[in-house]
DNA sequence: TGAACCCTAACGTCGCGTGATGGTTT
DNA sequence: CAAACCATCACGCGACGTTAGGGTTC
């Protein structure tokens, strides 16, 4: 557990910045004190480490987080076309290292080009609208935005609770059967609690949950914290709803 | 001649920008027509080549202003600078790309240093200051800067008018001898002038502003418009005055 | 108990983007 | 005279920096 400072001290911003970011809801401390202490643990460092990289990029921050959100369980992808953006960058620094040697030999008459805005942009949007389209232009994520954004503390606090107490009953289901109707009642709490307090979450939606509960490894061990088999469980629980 | 929309067009750069960096004194257009139309010369081109270089190294407007003063005729110098700190900038991204890498891998558990302020930047920093500690930093300048700050556009009319006026009649007098009394008289205006409109001109700063008119190619050019010898006349005027 | 941390709230900065409104050129 | 430029305000923005004022931890 590291403190502000500390965490800014580790990757060279500021501690401003951080706290900036989890107030656009880029990145949350997992935990704070009783006193307001913001504390973040190795999962938020990772976090972090993929949020600089695509400042790299000089992606909009607001865009950032659609994008996370869409990389997630796909990292290797990201980080290749990561790369690839970044390659394109160095070339065009290459391109104005030539340039200045040419003007300096008195060549290169008047060559504004290689400022012009190049490849490594037109690449970099691309990214970044694909995954706008993806996500971040859907009904539910706007929603979703619309609805979190205006969350003060306590509200947050509120709900991380009401999610926490659902996934313990399913913790505690595990062994049951995934259509015995206590499972089905705890489900149906979780899709109310989704609908209520993120967006509007319909069976379609909930499905492609329940997909990636067990296909998403971030996903699945974080379930599975309420007991081994949680994410299992309810990803088949949603698949069988309807028998 | 080129209009802003021209420059902007061949730069990759937006009008709006041309016009702010105007309002700043640091890219004035050689002219303005009746109607206030901007209008661009190849010079204009050149100098905006120079802030597009600096602005690549992240260097602040305002700093830019001072460093190409300073740089003026020195530009082969200042090129290699240039070209050294974009190399290191370069360099940093290839550390990045590596990182990519790495993490794709599962090796750098968490490495963050790759996104520190790296040698460049420190490199720029005292690129950037050297050059406000030699010119920026010195009285005559932030005089200068104050007062030119003030001047609407009737006003730098009204200047340039009037240094025309002093320079035309220094290549009226080329063949005199540079210590006659007519040239004496020229040199005196021209030192209120300065005085008066710039910075308090000392005659020791005058005496360096003596030696730049013919060492600097740029500035005996310019001078030399009104006359071929002027340049060579008010820098021997202003060498032999207490003769 | 003091020094070194942490918090929120709120305003400032830089380099433009983006109208609104109106004159100029072709 | 319309279309395409140009001008000057003047407000807005993103990503923080920077106090100001005050609580917390060691």
């Amino acid at each position: 557990m590291m403190t502000v400072n500390e965490v800014a001290r580790r990757a060279g911003v500021s501690g401003r910045t951080l706290r900036y970011y989890d107030q656009l809801g880029l990145l949350r401390p997992v935990k704070t004190t009783e006193a307001g202490y913001r504390l973040y643990d190795e999962a938020d460092l990772k976090r972090l480490q993929r949020i600089l990289f695509l400042k790299e990029l000089e992606i909009p921050l607001k865009q950032i987080k659609p994008m996370l959100a869409m990389e997630e369980g796909n990292e290797r992808e990201a980080l290749r076309r990561h790369r690839e953006i970044l390659r394109l960058k160095a070339e065009r620094l290459m391109g104005l290292m030539n340039l200045c040697d040419r003007v300096a030999k008195g060549e290169a008459e008047m060559n504004l080009d290689e400022f012009n805005p190049t490849s490594w942009e037109t690449e970099r949007d691309r990214y970044a609208n694909e995954a706008q389209e993806r996500w971040g232009g859907t009904k539910a994520w706007q929603e979703c935005e619309k609805r979190t954004a205006r969350y003060g503390k306590q509200e947050w606090q509120n709900v991380n609770d009401e999610g926490k107490a659902i996934l313990q009953a399913f913790g505690a289901l595990v062994g049951h059967s995934p259509t015995s109707p206590e499972v089905r009642a705890a489900l149906d709490r979780w899709q109310r609690h989704i609908s209520e307090r993120f967006y509007p979450c319909t069976d379609e939606i909930l499905a492609g949950l329940g997909q990636m509960y067990v296909a998403d490894e971030r996903f699945r061990r974080n379930l599975n914290a309420n007991g081994e088999g949680t994410a299992e469980l309810m990803s088949e629980a949603i698949r069988r709803r309807n028998e």
